[in-house]
DNA sequence: ACATCTATATAGTAATACTAAGTAGATGGT
DNA sequence: ACCATCTACTTAGTATTACTATATAGATGT
């Protein structure tokens, strides 16, 4: 799919956080995880902004561990506060495409 | 809802074609059908602007025509290259949801 | 020695929604 | 006549975000 970056401004972040929500993982991971799911155009610079932006504002724990094929891996966790930011992300999302369909269905105006 | 503003980005102007693409319309009509779609926060100078940029990339044709209750007002109707626009938007937004919905629903990892 | 894959960091850019302030026409109340 | 209010459009400046580009570095294979 062509060009979503603008699209994807201010859901990137809930994606990584419901990623991150699931297992302890690290931003390499993180950004194959995105691409596999179909986001295939983003790149690690803009995951690891990400995650630095997450570290700053607290929403995440952090353990550096080494690896056996390469160098060593920041593993990030959820804390309360990034538990609680992940619900509100999706109680956002789920108001906006419930509008966005509402939008789009609706023949008779609006 | 509280603060949209981010999640926003990328979907505003896709609102507004499609809006536009109902019947012509004018700017101040599209904010209050905006809020009255639940976007309740979105104000002028945003639907301004996006009109702004609309015309400045020749998506739009427009009409003035004077008002019974107040100012003249600057009428919107889609071109061709808008209604592409339209369409791509869509595109965009029903692959985007869709794999927000994979992402959500996946309970046993990505 | 070099390429490749893994892994993180960061300065700078572009795009977008929002803030805040201004201008102006029409109507109604005082 | 004056002012508030609703209607209606404009625009300079700001904050946030994803992306670009480049750099650094560990491990493996040729």
């Amino acid at each position: 799919m062509e060009n979503l970056t603008e699209m994807l401004k201010g859901i990137l972040e809930g994606c990584v956080l419901e990623i991150i929500s699931r297992k302890e993982t690290y931003g390499y991971e993180i950004v194959k995880k995105l691409n596999s799911l179909g986001f295939e155009d983003v790149v690690e610079g803009t995951v690891y902004t990400i995650l630095l932006r997450l570290e700053k504002n607290k929403l995440v724990e952090i353990q550096k561990k080494p690896s056996e094929i390469g160098p060593p891996r920041k593993f990030y966790t959820l804390n309360n506060a990034g538990r609680n930011q992940l619900q509100t992300f999706w109680r956002k999302w789920d108001f906006i495409a419930s509008k966005m369909n509402e939008l789009k269905e609706n023949q008779d105006g609006i």
